[in-house]
DNA sequence: ATAATATTTGCATATTTGTGCAAATATGCA
DNA sequence: TGCATATTTGCACAAATATGCAAATATTAT
């Protein structure tokens, strides 16, 4: 893993490191069609500005996916990407090398 | 996954989303044997109490085990428990389920 | 056109966080 | 005992972050 790549994890991972955050990819975890934002302000309780940025930042950095539909937006999980660089890294930590 | 599994969850992701501790926790991957301090500061160009702290963080949240050595403490990584944690999340987010 | 609904943005703010340096502590060695 | 090495801690500080509120924007409905 380079020095990009590590960077790259990195921030996916602080994005998923905070709980408010977290809440909002579990719930959508849990869904099977796409939510919008006053729905996702449910799971955390937190003004709807808050969650609107939060959304963003997912966004931008691929965990969810947004679909603009008239007034609202509706989120989805990009669920093989996160899952996908959480197994990564779960990999490397686990499949034990040989050398030293 | 509660309230208080969601934040601890949260707070192994936060820990693992700082480039620096990612490193570090990195290089521990590859290491077959148990590292100390100093080693592991070659890894990211900060101070040796920057590393220490991190270290300390991490080992606080179980990531990493610390055995105590004369003057100096080495350090290995918990392999199944990090592991474990990200599959965790990695699973509940593309087992899918047939629900909305 | 006007009102209602959904979302974003600007601003202020309190808190957290990552960092370096110097001093303190702990331990081993000569 | 005195010195070297390894690590931690106290302090200060700049930057990042999470948040709320109010205003702005966008879109739909009446």
């Amino acid at each position: 893993m380079n020095d990009l790549e590590l960077h790259k994890l990195a921030s996916l991972l602080k994005l998923l490191g905070e709980p408010n955050r977290l809440s909002l990819v579990c719930k959508l975890c849990d869904c099977a069609t796409p939510q919008n934002a006053m729905c996702l302000c449910d799971c955390c309780n937190v003004d709807a500005s808050v969650v609107s940025r939060h959304l963003k930042l997912l966004t931008n950095e691929g965990i969810l996916n947004v679909d603009k539909k008239g007034r609202e937006r509706t989120y989805s999980l990009n669920r093989s990407f996160v899952a996908h660089q959480l197994r990564f890294l779960a990999d490397k930590i686990d499949l034990k090398k040989e050398y030293s």
